[in-house]
DNA sequence: TGTACATCAGTGAACGCGCGTTCACTGATGTAC
DNA sequence: TGTACATCAGTGAACGCGCGTTCACTGATGTAC
C-alpha cells in the first residue's frame, strides 16, 4: 500500500471513529503515521482527501449485488434478497457515519457531488442495480408479476439503510445472527408468499 | 419567541443551510441578531445548542402519523400511506442536513443519545407509531393477513428515509407531483392489490 | 567503480486565522420605601 | 412621586488554542559518464 493509499484509510478510519469535526489534518497524518506536511504532497487540499475517501465506499455495497446479478438462480429470491439485506444493513451501518460527513459543508457537498458525476457514479446506483435484478426474477415468475421491481428495491435498500443509520446511531454492534432475522422479516412482504404453514417447521 | 427560542432556530437554519462546518458561533449569533456572547447567556455550550436543535426535530414527523393513527378509517389504507409517505419524503429531505451532524462528533452524538434517552425518546418511535396504526388497519382487513406490521412500516419509512437522503443529496427541491407519484409507487406493493385493471383508468 | 548531480517523498517549524469561550461592563426594568 | 439599589439580558473586546497550509530543508534513490 502506498502513501497516498495510506493516508486515504487513514481519514476513513478517523471520520468513522471519531467523526468530521476530529477529522483534523493533524489527526489524519497521525494515524497515517506521516507528517501533516505530507498529506500535501499527495492531495491539493484537505476536501480532496475527502472527496477521495467519500468516492471510495460507493463500490462496497455494488460487488456484492453485482455477484448477485451475474448468478441469480443459485438460491430463492428470498434467500437471495435476504443475503442483499444482510450485505447492506452492515455496509450502511459502517458507513453512515462517513456518508453523514458529506453534509458537513456545502464545499464538501458540491466537491464529492461533482466528482461523483466525473466518476459517472451516482448513490441512487445501488438502487437500479437491484431493480435489474429483480426485473429478471419477475421473468422468471419469482416476483408478483404487478409489482415494481424499482419501488421493490427502494423499498428494501431503503429499509436497510435507515436500520443502517438507527445501528450507527445506537453505537451498538448488532449479531450477525439478529441481522438475519431482520432481513428475512423485512424481505418477506416482498417475496410471493411461500408456504407460510411451514414456518412452524423451521428457522 | 425568545432570545433562546430564536437562538435555537438560527443554529437549525445555519446546520441545514451551511451544514455542520460552517455552524459557528459567530455565524449562529449573527443569524439570530445578537452577539456571541448572548449565546452562552442561554446555554452552557456549542453542544448544548445542538441537542436542542436536534431533540426539536424528532416530533416533526411523528404529529402527522399521530394524526392519521387516531383517525385511521377516513380515507384507504392506500391514500393513508401514501399521505405518511410524501410527509415523510418531505421531512427527511429536509432534516437530512441537520440529523447527519450527529455523526460529526462522538462528543455531540453520545450528548444526543444521552437527551434522547432523558426524553424518553428514540429514533426509531416512528416506526412503532406507523407500525401500530398498521395493526389495526390490519385488524380491519385492509392490509395482508401473513405480512408484519412493524416490517411494512419499516419498509416505507426506510424508501422515505432513503429517498429524503437522496433528494439532500442532490440539491434539488421535487415538485409535489413527483413526491405523490413515487409514494404511490413506494405504497403499491405493500397494500392489498386493488383492481390493478382500472390503473389505464386513472392515476 | 567512483563521482557529481537531479529528483522527490517526507519533515519540523512556523504562519495567519478563526474558533469557542470569558471578561468586565452597560443600560433597561423592577422593587422598596 | 422620587430616590437608591438589585437584577439581568445583552455586548465589545480580548483570550488561548488548534486549525489548515506553506516553507526551506533532508536524505535516500536514480542516472550519467
Amino acid at each position: 500500500m502506498d502513501t497516498r493509499a495510506k493516508i486515504v484509510e487513514a481519514a476513513a478510519r478517523v471520520l468513522r471513529e471519531q467523526g468530521f469535526a476530529r477529522a483534523t489534518t493533524k489527526e489524519i497524518a497521525r494515524a497515517a503515521g506521516y507528517s501533516e506536511a505530507a498529506l500535501y504532497k499527495h492531495f491539493r487540499d484537505k476536501t480532496e482527501i475527502f472527496t477521495t475517501v467519500l468516492a471510495e465506499q460507493s463500490p462496497g455495497l455494488l460487488t456484492t449485488l453485482v455477484e448477485l446479478v451475474d448468478n441469480p438462480t443459485g438460491a430463492t429470491l428470498r434467500a437471495n434478497l435476504t443475503r442483499v439485506a444482510v450485505a447492506a444493513m452492515e455496509f450502511y451501518a459502517d458507513t453512515f457515519p462517513m456518508a453523514a460527513s458529506v453534509f458537513s459543508s456545502r464545499e464538501l457537498l458540491d466537491a464529492h457531488r461533482t466528482r461523483l458525476g466525473e466518476l459517472g457514479r451516482d448513490p441512487s446506483h445501488v438502487i437500479d442495480v437491484l431493480a435489474r435484478y429483480l426485473s429478471t426474477e419477475q421473468r422468471l415468475g419469482r416476483l408478483r408479476a404487478g409489482d415494481e421491481p424499482r419501488a421493490i428495491a427502494s423499498l428494501l435498500l431503503g429499509a436497510c439503510f435507515q436500520q443502517g443509520f438507527l445501528i450507527a446511531f445506537g453505537g451498538t454492534t448488532p449479531r450477525r445472527a439478529e441481522l438475519e432475522t431482520l432481513a428475512g422479516t423485512l424481505v418477506a412482504p416482498l417475496v410471493i408468499a411461500p408456504a407460510r404453514a411451514s414456518r412452524a417447521s423451521g428457522r
